[in-house]
DNA sequence: AGCACGCCGACT
DNA sequence: GTCGGCGTGCTC
């Protein structure tokens, strides 16, 4: 007798734990670990997986209640994806099943039902209820009859069923055959009386091969019944087949061969290849200025794993997950590429990852979860623009997806490739010391310069009396492009009209009701929105607090740049690209591609224009304000600024025509806008080193972030205080505990947030400590409406 | 997370 | 004396 351990679809603290199950015989030749099945729960039924199968003896067996049905024949999580779910679970202190759940298309979890099914005659209200129907959902159960309902269940008139069910359906299709030869079918149509029947023998008398029902129908336009007639008959056959939704079905990829490698690359790829041969594991920083090739060196490394009979994960961030860096891979590589991107839909994802499961393809582009594609001989893992920040997931499992991807990569023995033109300190220290491997790649392809870079101090302008948004050389420069006919690139990090509208008279700033956090005015509806809660309201006509009429619009978002645009340069065609204009599906695209075949002048845009992008015709670059990122609480705010910077400097002037940037600043003479400037890295690293290590911050120390949530103000205090009380009671004395301090967005969605920061060099109990604060307060994380989030090498301070 | 069980107050 | 309110604890 068999039984399983079974992980349930319940995340909480309480049911975070196996719970056994006894394998009924039928199916004892081929559960296997790591597959999902529907057990009974209690009352209810749920989904869950099988982490592990054991002998047991009959006397214990009888104890058990029994799987009540297998959903896979094979298993959706092998034994490395098992385990790694383990890790994460331990590594982010979150659920078991949600570490499991991150690993798997959403389209994998189940939805439940719970359900009213009518077996009996009973009273005249519910019979009216049921009506035609012989069952109904409970959820459209009007809650005045649930007495009359409890009745009937005791009553046995009325059943509680309890469904699971596939979130997505598989899309099947159906598809007729010919059950017969040639000859066999000839000699059938003579005899076939139908001439309906005689026209389908026909068509598999010329094409002897399966075909879609529905192409079979088109073609000789008639309807079911005459396929049916000889599928009864058995002259025909009938199946259904699974198909996948191709999202990139329409597309053709122009086949691209590998281009010769410039002496740097050859340089950079010749120890990854010899990694991948030696079967090592290894990590690699591959530090290469924007322009430099690095894409080429990841294809060719790709390449080589392809030919070793393995296979490649390659990471991109969401937003330059665009079509033309799928094109390149699909260009390279053909139908051997999945891709995996949130613009899809949830089916779409998960038939790309059933291609992957069934070792249909082998490499795999896409964002962050991709970093989980169920290969079982990886070759490589490539993580592109390693210093984004959305590889790390912000919320729970709080993983980072650099971790995960080397953590894979110990298990597979392959190398792992960290690329950027601007590395996060974190991992460039690693290189440094010698952790990772530094691969240096300094020049442009093709010789071509960096653009030159001119930073304008806006606080002289003001002076000079400019009192727009744009520099009088900015203003210059974009007139002549848009005489010339080339194009601009213009970069604000703020979208909406304006980030605050301000009372003249009594200083009033319209804040959002239910978060700490100023409304930002829409132009398009004349609404103020709030960006953390979405909440909207109408722009008040007079100040709520003074009844004044001089409320006006301070800080300038994408919508008055557009704006200001038209009025400066009416002739220009401006698009503009920030949340409000991309959020519908394919938006994002529709118009990179429309300013791609220039019809616009102006790419107007938040920082999803910064990544990645590469327009022959662009030729000038704006940065309308570079302050916006440094002032933010964060002690990263240098580090994002020069990144930033950097990738959007990138954008101009990447082909023949020689490119310019301008940036616009309050504070020209800091050192990340002076840096990103020149493009000195190494400086910039060695400077913000130095601050790091005088406040000691990452990389110096490692952090943890315990923010605390709660509608009450006091609450949220207190709880706080408690655990930091309890932090410095259990940690060494090394380890620095700050806090409480308010979160520098105190309130969110009418919840006061407080947090504690925990720096550390060595910290070994740490994880243990943080299991049993989450302990401690569970029940008033149940009962109260307190949240304690517990994030482990944050990227966001908020 | 649900759901049942169980122990107290407001009614027929 | 009963119905139903919600707090408590369990789910193989």
């Amino acid at each position: 007798m068999k039984a399983a351990r079974i992980i349930v679809d319940v995340p909480a603290r309480q049911t975070d734990r196996p719970f056994d199950y006894k394998i009924p015989s039928k199916w004892e030749a081929f559960v296997q670990v790591g597959m999902r099945v529907i057990v009974p729960f209690g009352p209810r039924k749920l989904q869950g997986f099988i982490i592990d199968i054991r002998e047991v003896e009959e006397s214990e067996n009888m104890k058990l209640k029994e799987v009540e049905e297998l959903l896979d024949l094979t298993p959706v999580l092998n034994e490395e994806l098992l385990g790694l779910g383990f890790w994460l679970k331990e590594e982010t202190l979150c659920f078991t099943i949600s570490a499991f759940q991150a690993m798997l298309p959403a389209a994998i979890k189940s939805v439940y039902q719970k359900r009213l099914i009518l077996r009996n005659e009973t009273s005249n209200e519910l019979q009216t209820l049921f009506g035609e129907k012989d069952s109904i959902a409970w959820k459209d159960l009007p809650e005045a009859l649930y007495r009359a309902v409890k009745a009937a269940i005791a009553a046995e008139e009325i059943e509680v069923v309890y469904d699971v069910r596939d979130r997505v359906q598989r899309k099947k299709q159906r598809v007729i055959g010919p059950a017969a030869s040639k000859r066999a079918l000839e000699e059938l149509a003579a005899s076939v009386r139908s001439a309906k029947q005689q026209d389908v023998l026909y068509y598999f008398i010329e094409n002897h091969q399966e075909v879609a029902a529905h192409t079979l129908k088109e073609e000789l336009s008639m309807t079911d019944a005459p396929i049916k007639a000889l599928v009864k008959k058995g002259i025909l056959y009938e199946k259904e087949i699974e198909v996948y939704r191709n999202p990139y079905d329409d597309e053709q990829f122009e086949r691209t061969k590998p281009f010769p490698l410039t002496v740097e690359q050859q340089a950079a790829i010749a120890p990854i290849l010899s990694t991948i041969e030696n079967e090592q594991q290894r990590t690699f920083l591959m530090y290469g200025v924007t322009g430099s090739g690095k894409t080429e060196v990841y294809l060719q490394s790709i390449e080589a794993v392809l030919q070793k009979g393995k296979e490649a994960i390659m990471l991109v961030p969401e937003i330059s997950l665009t079509p033309q860096m799928v094109e390149r891979f699909k260009g390279r590589f053909g139908s051997q590429v999945a891709v995996l991107h949130s613009a899809l839909s949830a089916g779409e994802k998960y038939d790309e990852w059933r291609k992957i499961q069934r070792k249909e393809v082998r490499v795999v582009v896409g964002a962050r979860s991709a970093v989980f594609a169920p290969f079982e001989n990886l070759g490589i893992i490539i993580i592109d623009e390693e210093h984004e920040s959305s590889y790390k997931q912000e919320d729970n499992p709080r993983y980072h997806a650099r971790d995960v991807a080397i953590r894979r990569s110990e298990y597979h023995h392959c190398p792992v490739i960290l690329g950027s033109a601007t590395p996060t300190l974190e991992s460039f220290a690693r290189a440094s010391k010698g952790v990772y491997e530094l691969l240096t790649m300094t020049k442009r392809m093709n010789e071509q310069a960096l653009p030159s870079v001119e930073i304008v101090d806006m606080r002289e302008e003001l002076r000079k009396g400019n009192r727009s948004m744009f520099s009088t050389l900015l203003h210059e420069k974009i007139a002549d492009r848009l005489q010339k006919q080339e194009q601009i690139v213009l970069f604000l990090n703020r979208r909406g009209h304006s980030t605050f509208v301000m009372c003249r008279d009594c200083g009033y700033v319209m804040q959002c009701p239910h978060c700490d956090i100023s409304l930002t005015y829409h132009r398009a509806t004349q609404r103020l929105k709030c960006h953390y809660c979405s909440h909207e309201e109408f722009l008040p006509k007079d100040c709520p607090a003074c009844q004044s009429q001089y409320i006006r619009f301070f800080g300038t978002g994408t919508q008055k740049v557009e704006e200001e645009l038209t009025k400066l340069f009416p002739q220009a065609r401006v698009i503009r690209m920030d949340v409000d204009t991309t959020s519908k599906k394919g938006a994002h695209e529709k118009l990179l591609t429309a300013f791609g075949q220039r019809k616009a002048d102006i790419l107007l845009g938040t920082q999803m224009i910064a990544k990645g992008l590469d327009f022959p015709n662009v030729t000038l670059v704006g940065v309308l304000t570079a302050d916006t990122m440094l002032h933010l609480p964060d002690f990263r705010a240098s580090e994002k600024t020069y990144q930033l910077l950097t990738q959007v400097s990138g954008r101009a002037g990447r082909h023949h025509l020689p490119g310019e940037v301008v940036i616009q600043t309050y504070t020209p003479e800091h050192y990340s806008v002076q840096l990103a400037k020149k493009q000195q890295y190494d400086t910039f690293f060695e400077q913000e080193m130095h601050i790091r290590k005088l406040h000691q911050y990452p990389p110096y120390y490692y952090l943890t972030l315990i923010t605390v949530s709660h509608p009450n103000l006091l609450q949220a205090v207190q709880v706080t205080e408690k655990i930091a009380a309890m932090l410095r009671q259990k940690c060494t004395p090394q380890t620095i505990i700050l806090g409480p301090v308010a979160s520098p967005i105190a309130r969110v969605k009418d919840r006061y947030r407080y947090q504690c920061m925990i720096k550390y060099k060595r910290e070994p109990g740490l994880k243990e400590v943080l299991r049993f604060i989450n302990e401690h307060y569970q029940t008033a994380m149940i009962k109260e409406q307190l949240q304690i989030s517990i994030d482990f090498n944050p990227t966001m301070l908020m």
